[in-house]
DNA sequence: TTGAAAAACAAGCGCTTGCTTGGTTTTATG
DNA sequence: CATAAAACCAAGCAAGCGCTTGTTTTTCAA
């Protein structure tokens, strides 16, 4: 039962880490939210920082994970990029937590650890360059800055995290479906004409 | 002189704030980069919370108060879209350590000063509404979630203050145009099929 | 049922935290 | 130049911090 014992403390962390930030989540924070003392605590960790590298680990982890199978597909770049963006979305979502603390804490990491996230962030934005340089090549898009795009698109995404409700009326999936929408084709149009659907096959 | 160095101490603070977090942050910390002792650091402020929220509040001032006249004037939406998207990039950028603090430290402060701070948000995500809910009916905008749209847009936008360099090649004016431009046309359209300038006149 | 490993407790150590106090120096004004 | 207010220093307090230690309880295979 030591494993679950584990994964608890690493949940409770989550939890605590995401509303009240690293270092203003104590260590007895922690332990009294898992039903034990602060010193039996590190029965089963190290350090404090222990937590932090591993839920933002695993966090970048998630990420990584899920965006690289669709990158390495050979469908057409505007179904790639929605197909990311659900991705993506559905990590925040099924992942709350972990990932609330992989986009605000992981600056609390010490220097070492710091730049091994800072790696897997380098890899993953690598991953969206891909895919926003793929459809520009093929003249699914614009030409586009690369970089200034994928800041853009990647900013507009990770938002859900701050306001995405499990309880909430739209599905990650649907959410998805209408940022993509609105990154392909905008605001703008009159009443009525409807922007061209590109929410496709479920 | 006395102004001049709690000025200089919200500075400092805000410096810290911004790369350390509040709680990451010391006393001490503020005090030795203001060249002072931690214990002379109380002839200017109450209390340390005091530094955040003077920060915090500050900051949403900045944002309320560039974006009211552009929401009382009376130009087209997209117009109206695109200087308010100006504006908001440009408290940013002018701002860099408030306006992060703003973002990410508000959290931290206690009930009461918290509940100030998050009026303050609504009323300005209320204005932001107001454009896009007039953009809708005008005919200018796509029908849209309103709600929705408000979420994604100032998701977008908020992440400027991420990895915007003072040094980059980029001005905020630029940068705000690039973002009228993807938000109101998108990603999508062929190759040289250039997408309709959106950038307007300065 | 026994015995050793794993888990939890009880206590507290050394250090840092935000902040206070009492005295000294600096600054500005008549 | 006198003087009072403002700014600062030197010292340190009480509380809380991350973490350790020595001991007791729980767990579970032999």
């Amino acid at each position: 039962m030591s494993d679950g014992r584990r994964e608890q403390i690493l949940k409770k962390a989550s939890e605590l880490f995401r509303t009240k930030g690293y270092h203003g989540t104590t260590i007895r924070d922690i332990s009294e939210a898992s039903g034990i003392l602060s010193g039996s605590l590190y029965t089963h960790i190290k350090t404090k920082e222990d937590l932090l590298f591993e839920i933002t680990d695993r966090g970048a982890e998630l990420f990584l994970r899920s965006l690289r199978p669709v990158v390495e597909s050979d469908e057409d770049p505007v179904m790639k990029l929605r197909q990311a963006i659900v991705a993506h979305i559905l990590v925040i979502t099924d992942n709350l937590e972990a990932a609330t603390v992989f986009f605000h804490e992981w600056k609390a990491l010490t220097k070492k650890r710091r730049s091994i996230i800072q790696e897997k962030r380098d890899a993953y934005e690598g991953m969206w360059e891909r895919i926003l340089a793929e459809g520009e090549e093929t003249g699914s898009f614009h030409p586009i800055d690369l970089k200034f795009a994928r800041l853009f698109l990647l900013s507009a995404i990770n938002g859900v995290y701050q306001w995405y409700d499990p309880k909430g009326e739209l599905s990650p999936e649907e959410i998805g479906d209408r940022f993509t929408a609105i990154l392909l084709s905008g605001f703008a149009g009159g009443k009525g004409e409807k922007s061209s659907d590109h929410r496709s096959t479920t």
